[in-house]
DNA sequence: CGGCTCTTTGAATCACATCAAGGCCCGTGG
DNA sequence: CCACGGGCCTTGATGTGATTCAAAGAGCCG
């Protein structure tokens, strides 16, 4: 979308604005970090990055059979379960580069949705080509294994979230995490959009959507936030932590 | 220990009465499954079983160096992490043939601790040593990832009990949780020992322990349950599926 | 402008937590 | 053998944070 300008030039190179996985700034977040180069390329051969989705289209469904897991590159995505009574379970908002999708390995079916929250941009990962180059370079069969520990952990703090926390210090923990996570993108930390909805937010923290409006209107209140819809500023970020004193660490891979 | 009947034998024989991963009777539970024999025996050669575990002594504790994944051989073990406030969220119950430690990849330190819950037998599986394997052994790698990834969607149904279930929902399907693991070891699916406390159950399910116990004798009341103690029989199977009406579907590997 | 959906706010209710007491089991020691 | 103490579990009375129900305001689009 953003390379139609090039097309102007009749020679055969358009090749060379296309997005790769070497020019990808996002690549110390995402699989790559620490490859050579040629490692690299072998890496880009098996991604394909496939046209931005809208918000509301869906990355895969829960139920489908599981063929490749996926790289965000630009935008949000959440993923979520359905319970049998038809209510969602969000289980992870996925921002550029993070990965989703790991949860489909274990019965080569997809156990969550994944769906665009805004138009987005990601790359597919098949992941039996990455299997099988994870198994030639021992970095990326590492840094993989990593990766998923990574969703293990960070889905073992939500489990303690929910069971240990009040309304207030969930609200408070989603709020600085999603923070740390602009801030390791070079984006603000006290300032920024919320892509998802309040009822997305109530479904992931396991809250209604009165509770999360309700306990939004009180950080206001105490002039520890403002919000104007789904804009965010962060006025008092110490408050902020405090209040969440679970300890949201976000940790890097090494 | 049911191998001691042949030590009549004088021939130096006595590797033979072992155990091994190919004459344990948990491995198509644990790693190997679907491996040659060969493979089977380089796996055999990285597992350290080391001398049981007694009740209430350490696997690892959280923040130590990560250097192993272990399986259950016998017994149980819990997982645990610590608040900052002391308070513990059990994040797991580790019955034989089921690895834990997965979640200390990510940092290269354990995020959690464990703890055994009776005297239990473990086997530490070196993690650098599984690695190389993997890269030589296709099938050790694919079952490998496929672990990880039902540790996180075994995490991702906990996240939903904990976010949308009652206390009897949730008691009823850890109940249930229980007896299909039982079932898969040929073990009676409907009368059973509790290795853990009220104490622990309450810290998985993010209860208290009078609620965990009146749960409990309200399903006693209503004759879906006979419990003495730690002892639990299961009088309505339906009944109790019912309660638990979140499908809590035992995967098996591919 | 009207018709959506999303969000906010208030009042009533409820499920679970908290507080408090008592029971049971088991080991220890007189 | 019984008495004592300490875990662990159960049961009841009371409190409270979050849900539920209800209604109205705010933003968005045809």
């Amino acid at each position: 979308m953003d390379t139609k300008i090039h097309l102007a030039s009749d020679a055969p190179c358009h090749h060379d604005f296309k997005t790769n996985c070497s020019n990808c700034r996002l690549n110390t977040l995402c699989l790559p970090l620490s490859l050579e180069s040629k490692d690299i390329d072998a890496l880009d051969a098996i991604v394909q990055r496939s046209k931005p989705i809208h918000k509301n289209e869906y990355l895969f469904h829960e139920g489908d059979v599981f063929n490749s897991i996926y790289a965000v590159r630009s935008g949000s995505i959440k993923a979520f379960a359905t319970t049998d009574d038809g209510r969602e379970q969000v289980t992870g908002f996925y921002f550029p580069g993070e990965l989703l999708g790991m949860d489909g390995i274990s019965r080569n079916i997809h156990a969550s949705t994944a769906k665009a929250l805004e138009t987005s941009a990601v790359c597919e990962i098949p992941f039996d080509s990455l299997g099988e180059l994870s198994a030639k370079i021992p970095n990326l069969q590492r840094h993989f294994f990593q990766l998923m520990s990574r969703e293990i952990t960070e889905d073992q703090q939500l489990i303690t979230l929910l069971s240990k926390n009040s309304a207030d210090e969930r609200i408070a923990a989603l709020l600085l995490s999603i923070s740390s996570r602009n801030a390791r993108r070079q984006l603000s930390a006290n300032r920024f959009r919320l892509p998802m909805s309040r009822v997305d937010i109530g479904n992931y923290l396991g809250l209604t959507i009165e509770t999360v409006s309700r306990v939004i209107g009180r950080l206001q209140k105490k002039s520890i936030l403002q919000v104007d819809n789904k804009e965010v500023a962060i006025l008092d970020f110490d408050a902020l932590t405090e209040i969440a004193h679970t300890k949201v660490s976000h940790q890097e891979a090494s």
